[in-house]
DNA sequence: AAGAACAACAACCGCCGGTCG
DNA sequence: CCGACCGGCGGTTGTTGTTCT
């Protein structure tokens, strides 16, 4: 069995306080990431490391941009949500200064939200049956796209064909915002891909490969 | 003005893959 | 090879703030 990933008992939860920001700050500043599980004993924090990594990360580090997100960002977000599926922390990475859980929970709460409005549905990205087909205000029809064809038919079994994936390039590269796949260190946590059989797996398969090749 | 409902966001939880002894 | 450890990820929950009735 595997042990806890740090004393329940001992430690605290919930929102942390400023003295435990500074704490950790302070700490970090001075010896860098280390190992999380021994951070908070060194530190003089009564969390668990994961605790900490995710407080630095997500909302301690000096490069991350709070605040709404723009226009461009938003409509980033869902082309490469279409593209990727749930894999938050690559899409954050194509976001400079956002972090995945920023952009999970601005998908969740606002951008979902705001597709089914529209009558799209959030998870493959398809205009729902029966309902009136907006002509200009498809996030992906913006960018000369045809939503329904582009999109892979389930976002769980039909892979992408070719074709697909070439336009769904050509929506990206069309982007003014950085969305090459290859070498992506805008965070330092994209250096590793991961591929787990995710919806739109084939697809994210051949951005990993297109990734080793541009390496 | 008060309570209910909703929205936004911070944080936790559990799982997974990689690494190391 | 195997099991433990660790970092990372995505899903989910809890809390707080805002709007509505």
């Amino acid at each position: 069995m595997r042990k806890p990933c740090c004393d329940k008992e001992n430690t605290n939860k919930g929102a942390w306080s400023k003295q435990e920001d500074q704490k950790l700050i302070d700490y970090i500043r001075a010896h860098g990431e280390g190992c999380w599980r021994s951070i908070p004993k060194a530190a003089g924090l009564h969390r668990c490391g994961k605790s900490c990594r995710l407080r630095w990360l997500n909302y301690l580090r000096p490069d991350i941009k709070r605040g709404i997100f723009a226009q461009d960002e938003e409509d980033l977000i869902i082309k490469l949500h279409a593209l990727l599926g749930n894999r938050w922390s690559l899409i954050a990475g194509r976001l400079p200064g956002r972090t995945d859980n920023e952009v999970k929970n601005y998908w969740n709460s606002h951008i979902r939200r705001k597709l089914i409005k529209m009558g799209i549905d959030p998870n493959n990205h398809k205009l729902h049956h029966g309902f009136p087909r907006p002509h200009s205000h498809h996030p992906l029809s913006a960018t000369g796209a045809s939503s329904s064809e582009s999109m892979n038919k389930e976002h769980k079994v039909v892979p992408l064909s070719k074709s697909c994936v070439e336009e769904e390039t050509a929506i990206i590269s069309s982007s003014p915002v950085n969305l090459d796949l290859s070498i992506a260190l805008p965070s330092p946590r994209l250096a590793v891909v991961e591929d787990k059989p995710t919806p739109n797996s084939e697809f994210a398969k051949r951005c990993d490969m297109d990734i080793d090749l541009n390496c």
